[in-house]
DNA sequence: GTGGTCTAGACCACA
DNA sequence: GTGGTCTAGACCACG
């Protein structure tokens, strides 16, 4: 899977890391079980340090997304993604507190904000036919 | 209107600020042309730096929400917030992305997510029939 | 409170520094609220590096024991320790299983182990009469 | 006996079949003198490098548990297991004080703390009565 | 002055 | 060859 990293942007670099990791996931270009590269490959092909690459996978493994065996490597987790709990919901709600207050204020109709989740959604949910 | 920050999340106290104000004005609790304390009531009223209100108000005037004059201090801008237009739909999808992301690869299906924004745009607009 | 480390043996820096925060908690020498040395003051305190320090606060906020402020340092959490619940109950019983298991296997009776326990469970709670 | 390897957690393969032969031992499972598989037919069995089985083998004989004759493999310690002395006492409270640091910061009560230990002890020494 | 991020380079345990 | 740990030193955001 392809990761391209923005280092123009100030988001920092193993927090894009993990976002594309788990686009992947949601996208199923990342299947349970698959393998990631090691640290040291996926720090090469990024043009990256290890320990960035690093403290990615980290956060993926504490978050439920990545097994990470000493040996074996980094493989999405077998058992897939961590479900949709209450307190995934608690901090989604809390991210998108702002995002919907400024829509609000800029006077963007729900249905406006509406239809950009349904492009987003299928985005990410393209292959769900198949 | 009552701002309140916490300093207990990593949130940077400038960016609570940015965002309450903007959430004020989706609540319609601050309305076009009403004045905003000054930077240095402000500071004293929530117990932080002047440079961190002056750089909330900063941002708010770039982005359009605010105006700041020597003389008649800060206003919420009279001609009403900004309005969506495309690079704003374009940076509000960047945004979202990686919560829609997570939200799928979780298995958050469309429908509840939608029901979160429903929530979330009633709490904003709550004085619509007012 | 002093912290000492053990270059010594194997068990990893920043690992014995989280032992030695959670020992002072119990022990009530690191109160709610009270404030930890700066990453660099400890670093250069203990003579490590600043990282180690660091990965050593980083688990603990994970954990719930300590709060990092980005400007304000670190401290204690106020709010205490967080409980003892099932999660944490299932984490201690799988690391008291090999330690119990090796017991019964030499011969160690209950009644000695519960002296063990006893005696441990008075050096950190010696201050309950104050 | 049968061994299990759990790939998933962070705890190594060798250090996971030295707990469980002397969890065998103290469940009386593995007998004195009763022989192990061969490093090569235990490597198989659970599908694991010989090496790994070698080092746990080394370990146990190290401390006592194992016998490793050249022609007649690998057999339990005909003389039982060591006894409980005044060095293992030592190693066994530095391993325990960290555990009962943190349930003493987590609140929980010595009472709570025996119970558990109450039923990992029933648990290794089931056959007791028998 | 505080923690957050990133880099570079090293040694070790595990398998 | 894999991740884990540690060091040294740098720049940045925040307040």
């Amino acid at each position: 899977m392809l990761m391209e990293i923005n280092f123009e942007i100030d988001k920092p670099i193993y927090r894009q890391l993990v976002e594309q990791i788990i686009a992947g996931i949601a996208r199923k270009d990342l299947l349970p079980g698959e393998r990631l590269p090691s640290v040291r490959n996926m720090a090469e092909d990024l043009g990256i340090n290890m320990h960035t690459v690093n403290k990615a996978y980290q956060e993926l493994r504490d978050r439920g997304f990545i097994l990470i065996h000493r040996q074996r490597g980094v493989v999405i987790h077998p058992s897939g993604a961590p479900k949709a709990d209450e307190n995934y919901i608690a901090i989604l709600k809390e991210q998108l507190h702002p995002l919907l207050a400024e829509s609000v204020a800029r006077n963007l109709s729900k249905t406006d904000f509406e239809k950009l989740v349904q492009q987003i959604y299928d985005h990410y949910e393209q292959k769900e036919g198949e």
